[in-house]
DNA sequence: CGGCCCCTGACG
DNA sequence: CGTCAGGGGCCG
């Protein structure tokens, strides 16, 4: 489900929680989110490490220990991952559990069980978990006018399918490619060659914005974060166009509409964002 | 490119 | 019961 500004989120929740934590043991549940199938490569990888930090890329968090080992992950659709006392009970759909020397676990949850693990070691080249194949993230100084037109440009494909490709700018989902569109008046039909250089002026400009607006509203603390085990998004309420079909537009009153574009639900206002408009 | 796959759960 | 879901990889 997470898009940037959630996997953000669960950076920023999970890491002050086992940042110089060491993992003391590590409960494989369901090994098919494990990325490849030497699962002894992946346990004694993990096993005896201690954490320093979380980064994210895209919509990837990689965790990094002491060794300078990496145990990357991708959360897809339904991964979440929570901070839990040894007697929280166990959700259902626990992959993974990683017990932490403080007498706390790191586990991971995923019912559809898409999302997936990689170990990598500190010389290790990363090409496996797909992070090598990522653009710039949207909050790069390079995500300029100049950038967005020349990368996104391509022919006979809409503006929406555009914002969705990973290899120029990474971490915009389907959520986030409606809000942006939305926020930019630009109709997500719209054929990438025909914007205007205003349009992808105001892309350039609102894709930061945007994404940065709802990683703001979505802060939580780790108490409210696990009430909500790991799967309440606090900025659901400030989004103004996805799951709003046949309300009326925030702006104008329109009643927002439903289409498909390359297979994936996409909401938009008619009137606000009209395809000949530039 | 489109189409299919990986899965479970929610909803009509 | 069928359809759909905020992800991405692979295949022809």
């Amino acid at each position: 489900m997470p898009e940037l500004p959630e996997v953000e989120t669960i950076r920023t929740v999970i890491e002050p929680q086992i940042q110089g934590q060491q993992i003391t043991k590590l409960a494989v549940r369901h090994p098919q989110v494990i990325a490849y199938p030497e699962m002894e490569l992946f346990h004694d990888g993990v096993v005896g490490q201690t954490i320093t930090h979380i980064s994210r890329r895209g919509k990837f968090l990689s965790i990094h220990f002491e060794t300078k080992d990496v145990l990357t992950l991708h959360l897809r659709m339904t991964g979440c991952l929570l901070v839990t006392s040894l007697d929280y009970p166990l959700e259902k759909h626990t992959h993974l559990v990683f017990s932490l020397g403080d007498q706390k676990e790191l586990r991971y949850i995923d019912p559809r069980r898409f999302g997936r693990f990689w170990f990598l070691r500190r010389n290790e080249k990363d090409e496996i978990t797909g992070i090598h194949k990522l653009g710039i993230e949207p909050f790069d100084q390079n995500v300029t006018v100049e950038y967005v037109q020349e990368r996104f440009i391509k022919r006979n494909r809409s503006i929406k399918e555009c914002l969705l490709d990973q290899t120029v700018l990474t971490g915009i989902g389907n959520i986030y490619a409606d809000e942006i569109l939305f926020s930019t008046g630009i109709c997500p039909m719209k054929k990438s060659q025909a914007l205007s250089k205003e349009e992808w002026q105001r892309l350039a400009t609102e894709i930061p914005q945007v994404l940065r607006y709802y990683i703001e509203k979505n802060s939580i603390t780790p108490e409210e974060y696990l009430q909500g085990k790991g799967k309440d998004y606090q900025n659901t309420p400030f989004l103004r166009v996805y799951g709003h079909h046949d309300e009326p537009c925030v702006i104008c009153g329109t009643m927002l509409k439903r289409v498909v574009i390359a297979s994936r639900g996409t909401v938009y206002c008619p009137s606000c964002q009209k395809e000949s408009g530039g």
